[in-house]
DNA sequence: GGTCTTCCTGACCAATCGGTCAAGAAATTT
DNA sequence: AAATTTCTTGACCGATTGGTCAGGAAGACC
């Protein structure tokens, strides 16, 4: 640990300096990956100095670990969500909005991830075999039973889970690609994506 | 230019240098992103020495350039390739399966191009909101005439293409969380994968 | 107001970064 | 085989990297 936050109490400044940090790391990180990225970086964007900085952290990994940390906490927050129901196509669509959501309301964050994964998963390759295998396999047996009791059509479902992953994600991570094709009207995108993608799942659960 | 190259012929040692820079270089590229790359990790990786590699090329820029610039050429090339038929569903899945078999065959493209685009695609902005912008509105239009003549369902064309964009490519961008939630099995994956996108996007799009 | 802890920074360090250059080694041409 | 061009590299350069440290500034507590 660094020399801040040895003892478990932290401080008004403590608190607010981490954050303030952890903010900027998160800004700097999501664009240019764990290697491209440079503490003076994080410190200028948190308009603070670079000794300050490894004051309150270890050093640049240590800011990278809290935040990937942080993300995979509420990364798979919304997969754990999805349960048994009667109506398990507004189940599954309900999912693919909140995903979508989280798209349009952390972009850093999945773009963070996005990088990670880009660059091999060194840093989280345990949580991916582990708890995220775990968990992806519990939701396919879930939409696995949907389908044998007939109440959605017969898919992969793993792919099926790949394909919310990614059609969704992908309005973060290439948000520049999007903006580029789409031209730049302010109009909001995500609106018409949510609209799309709606229609996407619902016509190929159907059964 | 680098001292070699100066003139237009090449040599039978310029033709194989170059190639297997380029290779190095984009195993590198493709992994680190532009920043996170060194010339140096390329000339180990290429098995050549630092100031070889600055003879055939003028520095950094100059190898990522010319890897980003033969990656659009091939790029766009399907899309392009997608034309009026009888049958658009069969021409938009045989779009999907092409697109799915490059990010088999083609991982680290897939990979550097997803690097560039989330680090904000300094280097390719104009391609993007250029040729790209274009073609991709060129082929919006052509789907929109196949939803105007009733032979496929009403989609958004945009966030269509956006869906097969984004679920093809998963498998060579998030390759590691795709191994990982699958399970170390030698199973060929895109195998499934090809199986699944075909029959979620052609329930989408039957009228 | 005094004491003690927390907070902050200029100066510094070794390692690595992108890149240069002179000079030798190897290929090619004559 | 000699001359000429092409190729290769060890040594080096200034800038930047992640990180340290002593000591001063600012809060917090009494």
């Amino acid at each position: 640990m660094a020399r801040a936050a040895s003892t478990k109490g932290q401080t008004r400044i403590q608190k607010e300096k981490t954050e303030q940090i952890l903010n900027a790391a998160l800004n700097v990180f999501s664009t240019y990956g764990f290697r491209g990225s440079t503490i003076d970086q994080i410190a200028t964007e948190a308009g603070l100095s670079k000794p300050n900085i490894l004051y309150y952290f270890d050093g640049k990994d240590a800011i990278h670990a809290v935040l990937l940390a942080r993300l995979l906490e509420t990364w798979l927050e919304p997969l754990e969500h999805m349960q048994d129901s009667e109506t398990p196509i507004d189940e599954i669509c309900a999912y693919v909005t909140r995903k979508l959501e989280m798209a349009r309301d952390y972009p850093r964050e999945s773009r963070l991830f996005a990088n990670e994964i880009l660059q091999g998963a060194p840093h989280i390759i345990d949580d991916l075999s582990g708890p995220l295998r775990a968990l992806t396999q519990d939701k396919a047996d879930l939409i696995q039973s949907w389908i044998a009791s007939g109440k959605i059509a017969p898919v992969d479902p793993h792919h099926l889970i790949f394909s919310i992953w990614s059609t969704t994600q992908h309005y973060a991570d290439f948000d520049v690609q999007v903006n580029a094709v789409l031209g730049p009207q302010t109009e909001d995108h995500f609106v018409k994506a949510a609209a799309h993608l709606n229609t996407l799942f619902r016509k190929t659960l159907e059964p």
